[in-house]
DNA sequence: CACTATCTGGAACGATCGACAAAGTACCGC
DNA sequence: GCGGTACTTTGTCGATCGTTCCAGATAGTG
């Protein structure tokens, strides 16, 4: 028909999810994302059709990029003790990882905007609940073959699991000691026993 | 020697606290805060400096009103476990108290201010801090009493149990289940054992 | 090759931002 | 009661906000 687009939809949206991650949604302007997308205004309206907009498909990227391995990694069949482990270690390297102090999208959304935006908070929720649902069944199975404590539902400690994991990002954000995390984590992990 | 103030600082202080806790510290503007302090910009500005300054100041009773209590309830000699008890349930109550949906100040702080302003990084680094040496004391307390488990450190159970603290605060922002938040508290408990 | 539908970057919109100065007002010590 | 001082109010500043629109550029169609 005519001319196509030219830019990566992908990059434009991972690109301003970083800066939605450093300065938060209300802290990020129109222009910021213009610079980090090298997009222009027109483009981005034209793409996402609000600085909203954009925001939500940025925060469907982060959860596709982030949460779904989570859960593939929690679904896939191995160790449960081992992959949870893994889930945690994963996500404190994901906190001290580099320098740039990009806090979790996640918990800054839940603070921010999901009590502003509904659509918002239907995908942290949707997020959480889908987390917290791939470690129930995993641990539900565990406590069958006696790998992990029946002192607690499989519910509950899922739903600790994934408070702790919120914990942790909240921590790191205060302060980004790798070690003190990964121990707080191990503590965590002993709520299994 | 002159006119008197006529509006009550702390009252508008608190006042502003409440927006800041609903609309996130970008999110509110100085027409909100003159709204809701009932002061005339000029007013602000001669009391506070600028927003900034009225933002520290709300955090300092922020913590004067949640953490302080808390701090002091931990080290008021009760059963260690109770005391512990006892703080969660009260962080439980404060999420989901009233309906207004106020996030905790300092995990949104966390988020959103502490890698922009460094008296907020400080302020947070010591709050959490008196929180942490708090528990230190009362667990290291606690084990050497052969109360509580001598697995972890008392370093790390304290570092653990603030993790949850502000895991539970996140948790509660995108899910106020106070049902819920009680059992994944009762679960982070049992790392004690 | 010409046409045209679409995309692009940037200018410009009204609104609102944080901040401030000037003017008016109420209280104090004298 | 008077002068002076500090507080309050009001209006407004330039900057920046999110958004829209437009003119030019570009790639696909016939």
């Amino acid at each position: 028909m005519a001319r196509t687009r030219e830019f990566d939809l992908d990059a434009a949206v991972s690109a301003a999810m970083d800066v939605f991650r450093s300065k938060g949604y209300e802290g990020t302007s129109m222009r910021d994302l213009s610079e980090a997308t090298g997009l222009g205004s027109g483009s981005i309206y034209a793409a996402f059709g609000s600085k909203d907009g954009l925001y939500l498909a940025v925060l469907d990227l982060y959860r596709q990029r982030y949460a779904t391995p989570m859960v593939d990694l929690l679904r896939s069949g191995n160790d449960p003790r081992a992959v949870i482990r893994e889930v945690f270690i994963g996500t404190v390297d994901d906190i001290t990882g580099d320098g740039r102090h990009l806090s979790c999208l996640i918990v800054g959304a839940s603070m921010e905007r999901a009590h502003q935006d509904v659509r918002v908070a239907e995908r942290l929720r949707s997020t959480t609940q889908s987390l917290e649902l791939a470690l129930y069944d995993l641990l539900a199975e565990a406590q069958l073959r006696g790998q992990i404590t029946t002192d607690r539902s499989a519910t509950d400690l899922a739903g600790f699991l994934v408070t702790s994991l919120q914990g942790l990002r909240v921590m790191g954000a205060i302060n980004p000691d790798r070690a003190a995390l990964t121990r707080y984590a191990e503590v965590a992990l002993t709520c299994l026993d």
